[in-house]
DNA sequence: TACTGACTTGGAGTGCACTCCAAGCAACAA
DNA sequence: TTGTTGCTTGGAGTGCACTCCAAGTCAGTA
């Protein structure tokens, strides 16, 4: 779940980065960076004169958060429908606030749950090691 | 994630329960434990002199547990590993251990992952909140 | 006896999130 | 000039975790 292979290093500063710099950055495959775009959850990236991509600094950022909400199980089709609300404009704030709060509900579960499981593992963990080191009769 | 629609109240202590009654108390659906049951996730459930499958409270303490390691992530195909260990016996216990040990390692960072959004979202809100109430000029 | 409803099976189908493929173009190195 | 590398596209393919279907069995009720 966690993105661990991912160079997660910002190249220099110039605003214009490669499909293959975004990936190596964000951990993404290129296909998905390209699929992300085709299915509208990142919208305008830039090309070159050469019709290659060119993503800003304002792209990487975005992927940042798309990233943060994919890593939380936020479906692709509600990220979709948050990048279309952002497109709107302001007058969408309302809309946007209550999707993040809902969402924030949905977080807070989730940790919940982990801990509870967290719980059983370690009673697990415990309990085998207390087996192998013959403290139960 | 989370099973908000299960009835999660254990029926009578009458120590065998119908697939349905199963899958009200676990929320999976009947087609989901048969599935279990096949991909060898769910072993030696017992039938009626019918053919019916007859789950035990063990059953049911099997499935509470396989329903918590799902909720943080686990991959069916390692659950059925697991499932393999146990029926294996009892010399298995370290490998089990080291799979509970890495599992736990996995649910840390997924909660590590989830407050850094939680923080995100809680940081989204203010800001639409404030934007909304016109704070910023 | 006829019907209803809950169960059984193997196998096919679904939805999601990618992931890959083939064919082609542009820039550069040997 | 001939690779090689890195990118482009639409469309097809993949893997996971279910989810459903058709055809059949069995127990209970009108």
């Amino acid at each position: 779940m966690s993105l661990t292979t991912a160079a997660r290093v910002r190249p220099v500063g110039q605003d214009h980065y490669s499909i293959s710099e975004v990936a190596s950055y964000t951990g993404l495959s290129a296909h998905t960076l390209r699929w992300y775009e085709r299915i509208g959850l990142l919208n305008g990236v830039h090309r070159s004169h050469t019709g290659q991509r060119l993503y800003t600094d304002g792209d990487l950022d975005w992927l940042d958060l798309i990233g943060k909400l994919r890593l939380t199980g936020m479906p692709v089709a509600d990220m979709v429908r948050y990048a279309e609300l952002v497109r709107a404009g302001d007058q969408t704030m309302p809309e946007r606030t209550q999707l993040f709060r809902e969402h924030r509900e949905v977080v807070r579960q989730q940790i919940e749950d982990l801990r509870t499981t967290l719980a059983v593992l370690d009673f697990k963990i415990e309990f085998y090691e207390g087996a192998a080191s013959g403290c139960t009769p």
